[in-house]
DNA sequence: GCCAACGTTGGC
DNA sequence: GCCAACGTTGGC
């Protein structure tokens, strides 16, 4: 899951007060269905750091709501708003996930760029722009022992 | 349904 | 700031 920690960083996260927040803001098709359809209680979840001087992994987290109408869509206020989005037919989706880990170093784009098994990864592919992606098993696996030690 | 024009993402 | 690689919009 990507965010731009400039607008939400994963020390946001830490910071509040449950270290939990809403995933909303999603305002793609292809993300949306993941969110709305996908995403189960108990997932984990890379969170990315994108558009940042060093683009990586961050961290962990839980999802610990599953997918849900993404109400910020419906608020004038707010930098979300679709006014095609409704209360009766929402269009956008957001799950809730809560802070589970920081990695005491964050694991570059370049990093993973050198791991040859991750060669295949979805977030490694060329001009992928999708800010929530599917991380296989084995990919999961080999990211979760670069962080062992640190 | 096609596709040109435009907008967005995100690494560099 | 640039630009590749998308996604979206809207006229036809």
């Amino acid at each position: 899951m990507k965010s731009e920690p400039d607008a939400f960083s994963i020390d946001d996260l830490i910071n509040h007060p449950q270290k939990v927040t809403s995933w909303e803001g999603v305002r793609n098709y292809q993300a949306r269905n993941m969110l709305r359809d996908q995403i189960q209680v108990g997932d984990l979840a890379f969170f990315y750091h994108s558009s940042t001087d060093i683009p990586g992994i961050a961290g962990i987290v839980e999802v610990i709501r599953s997918g849900y109408p993404d109400v910020s869509a419906l608020d004038l206020q707010s930098e979300y708003y679709d006014p095609k989005s409704t209360a009766k037919h929402p269009r956008w989706y957001t799950v809730d996930v809560r802070f589970k880990k920081k990695f005491q170093q964050l694991i570059s784009l370049n990093q993973l760029r050198s791991i040859p098994a991750l060669a295949d990864m979805q977030l490694l592919k060329k001009g992928n722009r999708l800010s929530i992606m599917a991380v296989k098993p084995n990919e999961w696996q080999i990211i979760n022992n670069i962080t062992i030690g640190l």
